[in-house]
DNA sequence: CTGTTAGCGCTTTCAA
DNA sequence: TTGAAAGCGCTAACAG
């Protein structure tokens, strides 16, 4: 509480406050690893009280060579996902005691790299990056890395979400709506999970025989804007339109919403829509959408402790993915 | 690139590899405070490059008493508001070579004291910060601090959207609009911008002689379904519900959406709506909602520059709002 | 149980 | 134009 004066107060003020050592400060301040009397301690916390210490995370970093703390990259914060996903990121290192580095990579693959860079350069210990292009190797040195994407690299630690399996269950879904022609609304080539699903829609559909449907495909950013110009592209043609469709993100399928209602599209009578990724954005939107559901909190947790882990160990996970059906596929009617 | 060994390469490898001192390594990194000759310089990047030198960010933080970062607490990262805005500062800072720690308070007041008491340990240089409750005054210390909420103490730092101006003004539009019981759902008690939005559509409202309009308020949280269960019970009755609403956010627009469209209350013809913030949110929803905009590029900047100034000015500003119809009250039709 | 002290990697003053 | 060296605040090995 106490808080004037020129410099901020050390270690030694507390020690010399305290009339004890400044070794025995850093032993009360971390619980060890050496024990102190009782009676020792409890002046040694009245004094930094008083005087309102804090301890120097520089100097602790320093000496550590370990900054406790975190970083994570992701393309975009305004998404939805990634923001959930960095909230949840952020409330489990913070509970772990560590702080969270941010870098917005703002989808270029440069300012992505840089963000890695500063990253590594701060002495996180560890570092989470969801990539926008998974053939680039960025430098990160000795720091141990989760990836949220496709990696090559059998060195590599990676968490996925099963986009294969989503991206299947999604379709055969639509199948048992009797839908014919299941077309898909993909990520940008390269882009985090965009090609696996891509993958699974398509195998599914080729395997339910739905040659036809192949056709209605288009790729677009991971944004509302890109599904809602895809959502045209895709819609242009009401005699030969598909009448179901697997967005590969939420963001995305709130532009094809739009793009279906200025459309007359109805959703779900005309188009069935099943997304990626289940967010709070396809509870809310209308209709609602049926989607396929990330375990974001489950990622978070396992991307931290895969990357806190002593010794790192390159974990190569994945995590499973639900269905949770809303009205955008026809299950529920709703209002 | 070149990456291998034991410990981290150092200044002091690279002046051994490159035959000079320590603190010529240090003027060519630093370019200054001295000069060095081209040939030594190069000789020095050189030799940077071979070993695959990164600089010490904690050595540095140290030794210069600021870290290169500044800090950032919201109380809901996945809030697309509060995402658009650690976008906006993660970049900016990125670009002014500053590291963004994000701390997200999930809408704890504990939890953000203690996110701030942190963040302040780890000599960010400057910390902005979106309070839960402006009357809790947090330990800072001397880091600069600019508050993008209600703050009391003549010596904080602010920077605050124009929210009665925008509250005034949303409702003077859903007046021009002939509506003639004006609502509000309002934000959380002491919640950021809340109060004066309140206060704004208050007065507004009551200027304009609309006293059974003064019943129509009901608080929620920040959140989609907070604003889902205060529009349930402001359209609860279907005798007695206002024609129009000012909503403090747009996730909570969200919610209130879905809750018209469940009691079937069209928007905009039985209820012209209106929200506060103007993200994507506002943009993709159905139908779009016509919304008082923020200039979130310009609150990123102004803090950063603020916190960052030197010497720090407790700078105290208002940043204008503007209104952008669509169709959500009664403005554009749309589909 | 407590004190002394070296040294983490860096910047910068002072000297050459 | 360059080198030597002090010291930022902290931890932990070592000595008592």
């Amino acid at each position: 509480m106490t808080d004037t004066g020129k410099r901020e107060v050390t270690r030694s003020d507390v020690a010399k406050h305290a009339r004890v050592s400044t070794a025995v400060v850093s032993y009360v301040v971390n619980n060890g690893p050496r024990p102190v009397a009782k009676a020792t301690r409890e002046r040694v916390l009245a004094s930094m009280e008083t005087l309102g210490y804090r301890p120097n995370a520089a100097a602790r970093a320093l000496r550590l060579q370990r900054a406790t703390a975190v970083g994570l990259v992701v393309p975009d914060v305004s998404n939805t996902y990634f923001g959930a996903l960095a909230q949840a990121v952020s409330n489990r290192a913070f509970d772990a005691g560590y702080a969270l580095l941010l870098g917005d990579s703002d989808n270029d693959i440069d300012r992505e790299a840089a963000q890695i860079d500063s990253l590594v350069g701060r002495q996180v210990d560890g570092l989470i990056v969801v990539s926008l292009d998974p053939s680039t190797t960025m430098a990160v040195g000795r720091t141990p890395t989760v990836y949220l994407d496709r990696r090559a690299a059998a060195d590599q630690a990676v968490i996925l979400p099963d986009n294969y399996g989503g991206a299947q269950m999604a379709v055969e879904h639509l199948l048992q709506h009797g839908r014919k022609r299941i077309g898909h609304l993909a990520g940008p080539e390269g882009g985090p999970g965009a090609d696996e699903r891509l993958k699974g829609w398509e195998d599914t559909v080729r395997s339910a025989g739905q040659t036809e449907a192949l056709s209605f495909v288009e790729r677009a950013e991971f944004t509302r804007n890109g599904g809602y110009e895809a959502g045209r592209r895709l819609l242009k043609n009401p005699d030969r339109a598909p009448d179901a469709l697997f967005v590969s993100s939420d963001v995305q399928a709130l532009g094809l919403l739009r793009a279906a209602r200025e459309a007359n599209v109805r959703v779900p009578e005309d188009l069935a829509v099943i997304s990626f990724d289940g967010t709070e954005d396809a509870a809310y939107s209308d209709p609602p959408l049926s989607a396929i559901e990330q375990p974001i909190e489950e990622i978070a947790a396992a991307a931290l402790a895969a990357v806190l882990a002593d010794p790192f160990i390159p974990v190569h996970e994945r995590v499973g993915v639900s269905l949770v059906t809303r009205a955008s596929c026809g299950c529920h009617s709703y209002a």
